[in-house]
DNA sequence: TATCATCTTGAGACGGCTTATCAATTTCAA
DNA sequence: TTGAAATTGATAAGCCGTCTCAAGATGATA
């Protein structure tokens, strides 16, 4: 897979960017990571549990905040637990949650994000980044 | 003040209709509340304490809760505190954070909320509540 | 106004999630 | 191959918010 190549040299650049170091631990969750469009720390945790019996949950906290700070991933918090975004295949997008079952739909709407660089604008802001979550009832729990 | 004579009847109504009592500690916090944009529990629990340096964290908790649930609060989890704002004053907004120095501006944005129904319509959802929080750097921190 | 079922409070225990700690292990530049 | 530096795994610690429960307050009723 290409794509996956393409995410590992980004990682591997950041990683000698910063004085890291590649380990095994890192490759085998950047490619569990990247077959999945949001997950916990905990889900990967089980996930992974298979191929790396001994791999610990504070290295996957760590290497998904290491993901973050590379670009890769992208951290939010929804409810209680930290859901980490997959951003480099498909790029920012914003969340609908349903509140009944807990389906997560992903969209992108440029006219919103167009908005609202110009409430920063208005108000002296330069954006960094943004969170946008949309939580109420899909058209199956509502009945 | 006749505005926090309104939220109080505010209060009064909802507190009638779910059986539950005025308290005293309720009538502090509700005033305290008033007086402020968006508060932590924490900074409330610090600001009343003179006030009655026995009133319990929890009871702020609790009573920020019950504020939510009667309409005058909305609670929102910037970082890794709930932050409590006041809606009554000012209606539903939003947020600009400053990512230099903390500073918050509050916004409101018409065409936004417009646009976020239209998406939750497209994809069959019905909005309960929405989180929209920008985050940058205020015209002060660029420099 | 007195009664008393019900609700509320305060203090601290508890629990979920994430990060910190640290000795043992691994990486990789030299 | 060597060794300084980074990383890991196990688990302790921390933080925030809720739960627990006995003591106290409230308010509908008589
Ligand atoms: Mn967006
Ligand atoms: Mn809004
Ligand atoms: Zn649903
Ligand atoms: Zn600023």
């Amino acid at each position: 897979m290409s794509k996956d190549l393409k995410e590992m040299e980004v990682l591997r650049q950041h990683l000698a960017k910063h004085q890291l170091k590649l380990t095994r631990q890192r490759e085998l969750i950047l490619t569990a990571f990247l077959r999945q469009e949001h997950v916990t720390a905990e889900v990967m945790y089980h996930q992974l549990a298979k191929k790396d019996p001994h791999l610990g949950l504070a290295t996957i906290y760590r290497t998904l905040n290491l993901f973050c700070e590379a670009g890769i991933a992208q951290a939010r918090h929804f409810g209680s637990q930290a859901q980490y975004d997959n951003i480099s295949h498909k790029g920012h997008h914003d969340h609908l949650i349903c509140t009944g079952c807990g389906t997560i739909v992903e969209f992108e709407n440029c006219e919103i994000e167009r908005l609202q660089e110009e409430v920063a604008t208005k108000n002296g802001f330069v954006i960094q980044t943004h969170r946008l979550e949309l939580y109420g009832l899909c058209s199956r729990c509502r009945h």
